[in-house]
DNA sequence: CTTGATGCAAAGGATTTGCACAAAT
DNA sequence: ATTTGTGCAAATCCTTTGCATCAAG
């Protein structure tokens, strides 16, 4: 088992809960996948090794609580991805309205400005802001092409 | 009838759809609101005037097509408001996760930051970014006095 | 009268939960 | 042993759909 896997066995159990196959089963997935994906994204990747669909929610429900994971809803459907702190504060999402797709947008130097905004919405508003999402909407370079 | 309403009933009879009573109703919770409302929250305020949740769900979904409203999905709940298009060009929520309440922030030179990023955005990408959708998560001003 | 709209109830899809059994400490 | 986790199926919640009826042009 590597280093990360180990870290986030510590993770669990120091939270009480047990760092079973299926647990890690499903995070690895998630940790390789790179992106976001959908439960039932997620639940085809792994049905093979008979692992019921409620553990998917189960695990994803937990691995939200730990802060290890980040939930993103698009259109009522939910995605998963991995909180990942460095170099990568933030995710940017954009959804073409015309093919659906989802493209991850990432570039430190628009997440830096973005953290920059967050900083003044906290200072006008008195609040503590601790994460961002940002989802864009509109036509996408491919659409935009064939018309 | 005044000025505002007969624009949506030319709206909706350009495009072959009904100007209801029952649309007009559930039209006029929403921009009374000034504010997003969930499905349930706008049903509530109408059931007794013997409004089916069916007519709520298929009336959302027409001023979303016709663009007059923005739907909006925090943690798998929709909500809809109007959209504006006179200085508020888009709006940003913040959610607490300690308390679970909603608010609007609406600041106009915030807005125009954010349009220069997403511009920024369209040029990098090569995309048409024509909405925007900013979820911002934290603890409130109250939640952080309270603890 | 023709077309779209409505209310109701049924269907559908996503997510959660209850329960008996299995696994881990 | 005790506690937590799992798979399955049933239950729940949100949303959409089918259908008979209603209303508007």
């Amino acid at each position: 088992m590597d280093k990360n896997l180990s870290w986030y066995k510590k993770l669990f159990e120091k939270n009480g809960y047990k760092f079973t196959a299926q647990k890690r089963i499903i995070l690895l997935e998630i940790i390789n996948a790179n992106t976001h994906l959908s439960v039932n994204e997620i639940y085809d990747k792994i049905r093979q090794k008979n692992i019921g669909l409620a553990t998917v929610y189960r695990s994803l429900k937990l691995f939200n609580e730990l802060d290890i994971i980040k939930q993103i809803n698009i259109d009522t459907v939910s995605y998963y991805e991995m909180k990942i702190f460095s170099g990568k504060p933030l995710n940017i999402h954009f959804k073409c309205s015309k093919c659906d797709s989802i493209i991850d947008i990432d570039n430190k130097d628009l997440n830096l400005e973005y953290i920059k905004l967050n900083k003044k919405v906290e200072e006008e508003n008195n609040l503590d802001v601790y994460d961002v999402n940002i989802m864009l909407i509109g036509v996408c370079s491919k659409c935009k092409e064939d018309k």
